[in-house]
RNA sequence: GCGCCAAUAGCUCAGCAGGAUAGAGCAGCUGCCUUCUAAGCAGCAGGUCGGGGGUUCGAAUCCCUCUUGGCGUGCCA
């Protein structure tokens, strides 16, 4: 809430409690925006939500609320009712021009709110294997990921940035086999032929003859335990390095790498812990030689297995250990982000943590749904270029990086996407977001005109009258609310088309006003007090959706 | 079969802690560059919010049901 929609929530409290005694129940209490600008500022429903516990017609409830209103509020312009019951609100133009000076302050920290203050989370994310490149679908999930992380940032909150490597399973045996059929192929051997699903993609031969030019062919006649472990440890490092370097190109930083292997040090402690910790707690039980965790008592459909009767452990049991881990690392908030086909698995992950003792919404998972490749309306599964899926760094030579981000950041992942390979490549005003950085560099290109003089910041700015102006004004007021809102729903999306609409109100206001105007320097400076403020309010927001605001285009 | 996610303008999508006339971008049509960047602006056109019931002052939004599509339904990871 901004500080005149707070303001105007706890006048409308008092005006109910002075003209019919009662206390409202905050949810009746709603402050909004009106669609249509004209009728005010802002605006509440309140009669109308009151009308059925006073048993009276809305309108009426309306009007005798407004009548008290008008006194409780100096900072409205005026208090009005609109059928069938809203109280919308107008402000004084000067109660908005003194935001100018604050943002101008507060420059990068424009935006930042307390609304997470104190309060720590541990953001999993993107987490593919490590056993080939980063494709679209990943793009998605990365994206979505370090906006949420940066919005949360931005109202406080102490994030750190996690990725979960799933290095113990079969997926990694199979990198190993496929790079020894590699590096076999390499010497011209035929006597290693690559494994039913083994991995045929072009950057594991790549990794095979990287592996012949470091150790030449001494491989060929280790013990082949000893050698598959090399070649899998040599896969997986070669595989993580690409994927920080293109996570790093695309704007995307880790903080902290968890192996899943982490958790099989040490003869399994930290897992042999938890196993122990669920047993006292009767969670688990033996059946067919395997281990059963009891997770329909907490809502799965089914009980999972945690250790499979050739005495291996299921996928889920690291995992269980990993999640403890992290609360025990100083998180009481996890939030995952994972691909849509894994959505049977997030109750089982909630069902362990709630066995377990841990608060219901300790583990939050956002899932991603799929991303389509679409070309001339067809679906694209391949790259015409490599024959395989298309990779985050395509993505990005293809679209671009501010693109492609702005693109994922701004629809939501609830929803299954297509993007049309065709739109996205063609680098001209298609996409959104160069409409939100033409905006910006139209600001910077007034603000570094020769023409243009120096900006004195002045106490108050009262001859911004326009109404785009005061539009303008009110949308860079809202910012802060809008970030501390955008991250406790960790929608970015709604970010992206909070600032579509700021951009859409400049790019107006710069066709029908000019800033720089020789004939009256006064209105010249305080205008330029908007445009300041307002690049600097875009930038910040452009930031958190991890978009670059250019100085020129 | 069961479970999860979805269906909104020609296309891609917002809106879905119930609220005013359902929005944006693109595509289409009409105008606007001797004046701070036309990657822009002003305007026009475009919708049975998948179908059908229900809840209430009010439903794209909540509930039920049907249809269509995607995903899942392993002692895979």
């Amino acid at each position: 809430m901004s500080n005149f929609e707070k303001k105007i929530f706890d006048a409308v409290r008092e005006a109910v409690r002075a003209v019919y005694e009662i206390d409202a129940d905050e949810s009746l209490l709603v402050v909004e925006t009106p669609k249509d600008p004209k009728l005010g500022d802002y605006a509440t429903s309140a009669a109308m939500k009151l009308a059925r516990t006073l048993r009276k017609n809305p309108f009426e409830i309306a009007e005798a609320l407004a009548e008290k209103l008008r006194g409780l509020l100096p900072e409205a312009e005026s208090v009005t009712v609109a059928r069938p019951g809203f109280i919308n609100f107008k402000l004084k133009n000067t109660a908005l021009s003194s935001l100018i000076n604050k943002i101008i302050d507060a420059g990068e920290a424009y935006g930042r709110n307390e609304s997470g203050k104190g309060k720590k989370a541990l953001v999993e994310w993107v987490s593919a294997n490590p056993t080939g490149e980063l494709h679209c679908g990943h793009a998605r999930n990365a994206a979505w990921g370090d906006s949420i992380c940066r919005l949360m940032e931005a109202s406080s909150w102490e994030v750190l940035r996690e990725y979960y490597v799933n290095d113990a399973g079969n997926q990694i045996v199979m990198l190993g086999k496929s790079l020894e059929a590699r590096y076999f192929e390499h010497f011209g051997r035929d006597d290693c032929p690559l494994p039913e699903n083994g991995y045929h993609a072009e950057d594991v031969r790549r990794i095979a003859e990287a592996i012949a030019e470091q150790d030449g062919d001494r491989w060929l006649t280790a013990d082949p335990q000893e050698r598959l472990a090399y070649f899998m440890d040599f896969g997986k490092r070669r595989e993580l390095e690409k994927i920080e370097r293109d996570l790093k190109l695309y704007g995307v930083e880790i903080e902290s790498w968890m192996h899943e292997t982490f958790f099989y040090e040490d003869g399994k402690k930290r897992i042999n812990e938890c196993l122990a910790r669920m047993a006292e707690m009767g969670l688990t039980y033996e059946k067919d030689g395997a281990l059963w965790f009891r997770s329909t008592d907490y809502g799965d459909e089914k009980d999972r297995v945690l250790r499979k009767s050739d005495g291996t452990l299921s996928y889920l049991t690291p995992d269980i250990a990993n999640h403890v881990h992290k609360v025990e690392r100083g998180y009481p908030f996890l939030v995952d982000l994972w691909g849509a086909d894994h959505h049977s698995y997030v109750i089982r992950m909630q069902a362990a943590l709630k066995a377990l003792g841990y608060p219901e919404g300790t583990l939050a998972v956002d899932l991603i749904q799929m991303v389509r490749m679409v070309e001339d309306g067809v679906e694209v599964k391949m790259s015409k270029r490599t024959g395989n899926a298309i990779t985050i760094r395509e993505l990005c030579e293809d679209i671009g990086v501010d693109a492609a981000r702005w693109f994922f950041a701004s629809k939501d992942v609830s929803t299954h996407m297509d993007l049309d390979l065709k739109l996205a490549r063609s680098k001209d005003n298609n996409n959104p977001v160069y409409y939100a950085q033409y905006a910006h560099s139209r600001m910077c290109s007034i603000l570094s005109n020769p023409k243009t003089p120096v900006f004195r910041k002045q106490e108050s700015y009262e001859r911004l009258t326009d109404e785009k102006e005061l539009q303008l004004l009110k949308m860079l007021g809202e910012f802060p609310a809008e970030v501390a809102n955008d991250a406790l729903l960790r929608k970015p999306n709604k970010l992206a088309d909070w600032i579509i609409a700021l951009v859409k109100v400049f790019h107006s206001y710069y066709n029908s006003c000019k800033v720089i105007n020789p004939d009256d320097p006064e209105l010249t400076n305080e205008r330029l007090g908007l445009v300041n403020a307002t690049r600097i309010t875009l930038k910040n927001a452009m930031y958190l959706i991890g978009v670059s605001a250019p100085e020129s285009m």
